[in-house]
DNA sequence: GTCCGGATTACCT
DNA sequence: GGTAATCCGGACT
């Protein structure tokens, strides 16, 4: 086995996030988002492509905001939003190809502490990471991690395996008015605790 | 240059 | 269950 050889985790998930990303966001249900001594289980999760996807971002073509999401397959776009809120969403499709899966909640599972302190107003455990502005405040991801690559092995943030969902419930994207046709929004059903929202509507 | 609304959160009733 | 906070990106006058 090579040294250099790529995990095959990450080269297996990246290869479906390039294929398609409504197949590939139910795959990062169960998958370990990690930073440092943080570390998640994430829980839920939501797909967004072009150009078939009104509520895409990238629906009316490349900004410079949207424009992490033009790239490979596996790297982190982040974005601002409401005010106040960042969103850290998992780059899908070939370059050149804008699709994105939203990560919207997580179990934490270790770096609690520090979580707490980047997060004083959550009261419990569950309150921590169950929503996407949550997650990115517990995790410290902001503007700087736009753009790295989440699957390389290298940056300090990162994807890895972990244990996949038994059961998986979808609905419709959580804040979409167009789009909501789609049932692109999935869930750890065992794990509903830890969502944003107690039940799919 | 100005305006509107947002892939949200937290607090209030 | 309803809504204020907060400010940036995109669309349009």
């Amino acid at each position: 086995m090579s040294p250099t050889a790529a995990p095959p985790f990450a080269e297996a998930l990246r290869a479906a996030l390039e294929a398609d990303v409504v197949e590939a966001a139910p795959l990062l249900l169960g998958c370990i988002l990690s930073r440092g001594e943080r570390s998640a289980r994430i829980v839920e999760v939501e797909a967004y492509r072009t150009p078939d996807d009104p509520a895409c971002h990238a629906h009316r073509g490349q900004t410079r905001r949207n424009a992490t999401m033009f790239g490979r397959p596996g790297l982190a776009y982040v974005y601002f939003t409401y005010g106040n809120h960042w969103m850290l969403n998992v780059v899908a499709h070939p370059p050149g190809v804008a699709a994105a899966v939203l990560v919207r909640a997580a179990e934490p599972l270790t770096g609690l502490e520090e979580m707490r302190s980047l997060r004083p107003r959550a009261r419990r455990d569950e309150d921590l990471l169950s929503g996407p502005g949550k997650l990115t405040a517990a995790f410290g991801i902001d503007r700087a991690d736009d753009g790295c690559d989440l699957l390389g092995g290298r940056g300090p943030l990162r994807l890895e395996p972990g244990v996949p969902p038994a059961r998986i419930v979808t609905g419709s994207r959580i804040g979409v008015t167009d789009g909501r046709e789609h049932l692109w929004r999935f869930i750890d059903a065992d794990a509903l605790p830890w969502a944003s929202r107690p039940l799919p509507r």
